[in-house]
DNA sequence: TATTGTTATACTCTATAACTATA
DNA sequence: TATAGTTATAGAGTATAACAATA
């Protein structure tokens, strides 16, 4: 069903490389980029991890928790703008699973700290270098030189500090 | 583009990256980083749509008719990867509200020609340069250079020709 | 037979408000 | 009163399959 027809462009429009369509100005625009070229990232780089483990937004949240052991619940929702009330059917999900510990610490018993147990820590360890093997094999198309620039670049924009 | 107000990384309402989390070695990860830089550039560039004018994925449909007039609904909906089957009611949405019109050519009675009403066409053009602006501003923390080279980087990784 | 588009349906994500229990 | 989390629900967005009309 890629039957996309060459289109005739009449001005100096931009076309895709595929079919032939254009975006006029706004393939100038670094939003419209993002967009694109996020949703052929993740394309890629889940391909092959379709197999139904995990899926992205869970894998996220693991490695949100191991990376920072005891977070409260609230806290990491907010970071990976997930709203509390979604996060919570997310991590009961987790933890029914067997892969996340809720924590009702004492010192504050209206908040929750999560760990991962020990099969969620093997899960995220048997996954964690099949994702990078993947997200560097879905930019084939930079150089070493060009991808360290891009990570800089998105770094920036993320507002996160250099490596 | 010249020294133009810049807006200072907090009244952008961007993420400074002093949450406390940690994201380890995926903070390394393109595509990670991909996702996040494209959720809060997006957040940024359609604030001017959440008027309830029009929502992004209707104004990048307009966008697409408007740079492409006459082109074949499945086709487009094929380069803005949206299904068939979804295209159809966000189409006959917009025709609805006056700003698309649907043509079923003579030479082929089974397809459907997308052109943009006068309405559309005012309603992208009030529109376009605020995207513009927003595009730009919500990028304060790049230079003229590295935004220009960000850029390219992105068509590249969409695998979009150079400018 | 293949292509174009529609309908129906379901499943995930996200958004909002009301509620609890604790502080 | 304010905060942390939950529940319920509704709305987008997205996916698949069955279908009709046309080529």
């Amino acid at each position: 069903m890629t039957g996309a027809e060459i289109l005739p462009v009449e001005e100096a429009g931009i076309e895709d490389g595929k079919t032939g369509l254009s975006f006029g100005k706004f393939e100038r625009s670094a939003g419209f980029l993002l967009r694109i070229a996020q949703l052929t990232v993740f394309e890629r780089m889940f391909a092959e991890l379709k197999d139904g483990h995990v899926k992205i937004g869970e894998f996220t949240i693991l490695l949100a928790i191991a990376e920072n052991p005891g977070v409260r619940q609230g806290a990491m929702a907010d970071v990976l703008k997930i709203k509390w009330s979604n996060m919570t059917k997310l991590v009961r999900s987790l933890e029914e699973r067997g892969l996340v510990e809720r924590f009702v610490p004492p010192h504050d018993r209206r908040s929750v700290e999560l760990r991962l147990t020990e099969e969620g820590r093997k899960l995220l360890e048997t996954f964690t270098p099949l994702m990078f093997e993947a997200d560097r094999r879905s930019l084939p198309m930079l150089s070493d030189e060009e991808h360290a620039t891009f990570l800089a670049l998105l770094r920036k924009v993320s507002g996160w500090p250099p490596l």
